[in-house]
DNA sequence: TCTTGGTAGTGTATATTTGACACTAAGATT
DNA sequence: AATCTTAGTGTCAAATATACACTACCAAGA
């Protein structure tokens, strides 16, 4: 029986890593690990026990790095989640019984999103990871405790979010296509849109560099490449803008 | 000193309350009571420390429902709040030491806001209030702990969810007039919207009933009585709709 | 070297939405 | 009767959204 003021909940974030491989939006996705050696069947999204004295982002932003290496990344709250019982699935009991010395305490998560462009790194399993992947987010299954809650409430935040600010570019590369773009577009809004409104719409909010610069050894047209301008953004929000939707 | 396991964070709600008058925004503020019958001059958010078995909904509406008597209101989570030092400054560290055996502790708060009717009741101290007011959002100065920042960020968050869905109508009694839904609309949004223009975009939609009442006892002409038609609004969320923006 | 396959890139016509703008109607008060 | 106050209404022009089909360019393989 824990003492009373075990009774306090513990916090933590929660990270839901997106990134994008020029068809589908993927979420970084840990798997857990056993103290035992064995790894467990069940993918979690990353994520730790706030420190004493870091402030919510900076837990989010450690997450992050150890599992990326990466930093400065786009990083945006999404909310918390604080069930009681968003613990008690019975294999993640079991789970936590193996490597917490407080399996039944209660823990609030607040759930961060961040995006990333897949190709400047490769994911390291970090302290908290036996392993780490990839995963298309049409194929996530049922993944520990509330995560698959939490998933969806960020890509739906990430859909409004993407509406009022081009946050896109950072699952990009610094230089990218506009077909890139519009495949972007598609896969986080999940609908088709019109390649020729698209490309006119983006062209007009007038925020993109247009490169020099092609692609090259590609068996097809090559595409002009094109890179985020991040004045001509800053310009339009001071001077307001309604909307980037689409 | 604390023993380790106290360094916990302890976690709370706090409610950005908001009503309208057919005028202005208020939010409801409490007067904190010190434990020796003085009352501190600073207002605050209404909140409290979430209860054992209590999911974060539920902490919210216990607060509201012992200030207002009021269940079943709107109610939407706006984000969490934990930066370490957000309860440090000197008055607030002064009447925490009057009020918790733990003046020192961390708490991280998690903060919703909710639309209310304001003739519906009249708010009540609870226990956590020495006494409660409304003040309209342009008059609120300075504010206990990071209350400012709070109120902020749940006053963008309105904003942005009056854009999609049409939640405007919580503060408002069943029948209402389109009169006064403009101006709550303006009140929210900060700016003058045009009569006609307002008028005609909030009918297209298609989600208000036309009741055979008007005004009585007015000194203008009487204004018609509207009320929301729910089930019309579910069935364009349903077909699909993108914006309520103004 | 010709054919094929695949993506890049472009324009127009129509429908819809937005934004600006000014007067009459109805009731209460004097 | 005059005055005050808010309710309620329509039009035009500009901007925006939507639907839609063909040519250009490159690589690879026949």
């Amino acid at each position: 029986m824990p003492h009373l003021h075990d009774l306090n909940p513990r916090v933590s974030v929660d990270n839901v890593i997106l990134g994008f491989d020029d068809e589908n939006l993927n979420v970084l996705l840990i798997g857990r690990s056993l103290s035992d050696g064995r790894t467990d069947d069940v993918l979690a999204l990353p994520g730790d026990l706030i420190f004493e004295n870091e402030n919510l982002e900076m837990a989010a932003e450690r997450v992050l790095f150890e599992l990326t290496g990466l930093t400065d990344l786009f990083l945006q709250q999404a909310g918390a989640f604080g069930d009681p019982n968003r613990l008690a699935k019975p294999k993640d009991r079991e789970w936590l019984k193996t490597v917490r010395q407080e399996p039944d305490v209660r823990v609030i998560t607040i759930a961060f999103f961040s995006l990333v462009n897949m190709n400047d790194y490769t994911p390291q399993p970090a302290s908290f990871a036996r392993s780490v992947q990839w995963v298309p987010i049409q194929d996530v299954g049922d993944l520990a405790f509330d995560h698959n809650r939490i998933l969806t409430t960020c890509l739906k935040r990430l859909r409004e979010t993407i509406a009022i600010k081009p946050v896109g570019f950072n699952l990009l590369p610094v230089k990218f296509t506009l077909g890139q773009l519009h495949r972007l577009y598609e896969a986080i809004l999940d609908k088709p849109l019109d390649k020729r409104n698209f490309r006119r719409k983006i062209q007009k909010l007038d925020i993109l560099t247009h490169l020099d610069e092609k692609q090259e050894g590609v068996p097809h047209k090559p595409s002009s490449f094109y890179k985020f301008n991040e004045i001509k953004y800053q310009k339009l929000v001071e001077t307001g803008f309604d909307n980037f939707g689409f």
